[in-house]
DNA sequence: CGGTATCCTTCTTGATACTG
DNA sequence: CAGTATCAAGAAGGATACCG
């Protein structure tokens, strides 16, 4: 496998790419909440618990920079936003699902709950 | 989802907990590296371009300890040190073949190579 | 309501060097 | 050969505050 430059950053593999879009703390609670439709911007904060302005900011426009979401503004007052998911993060959820998956069955092995 | 505390941790999801086992630069790469069969210590070494010691050490260090791996040593000179998957690990594989795949489809999208 | 900026801490990774 | 320790740099993330 063939290392390459994207976006001023070096990626040894497929997989740092793939987690350049999926990967980190907040970008799958995220998308799990995108999956059913859109969301606006102050449902998405009371829908992922401790998640701050910040980090829910940056997150989404890391994703939406990346293509995986796409933003509608809507010009009311007060102002309403609504993300909602790309085809291509769609793609990502059944490989999302699994990977909840295989925590849960670590989680059993482990003694969680 | 409820939080969950392990290891002087805190996790607030299944995914998380995913990736403390299979998470991080490095992890994937040496799982990979073992899917054959047992290798060792300086293979892994050689086989992984752009590892230094400390992160090849510390991070077969965290895969045995979480149950990922198993360690043989043999008592020659010089030494040798064999690494083989646990069970627990080869069910990660087939979920590690396709964030590659997914991966892959991504650079394709975004035009690389 | 929906952001955006600034500062600061902590966690991860890299460089280097040394040991049984 | 196969580790292990120490120090430093960088990235990720949290706290806080302010704007259109």
């Amino acid at each position: 496998m063939k290392e390459f430059l994207y976006d001023n950053r070096i990626y040894y593999n497929p997989i740092e790419f793939t987690m350049a879009h999926i990967g980190g703390t907040w970008k799958i609670p995220i998308l799990l909440c995108l999956r059913n439709g859109s969301v606006r911007y102050g449902d998405l904060k009371k829908a992922i618990p401790h998640i701050s302005d910040k980090m829910l900011f940056t997150q989404l426009r890391e994703l939406e920079d990346k293509g995986m979401l796409t933003k509608q503004a809507f010009t009311e007052k007060p102002p309403r936003v609504e993300y909602q998911l790309t085809e291509k993060a769609r793609k990502a959820l059944p490989i999302i699902d699994q990977l909840t998956a295989y925590g849960i069955s670590l989680m059993k092995e482990a003694g969680i709950n």
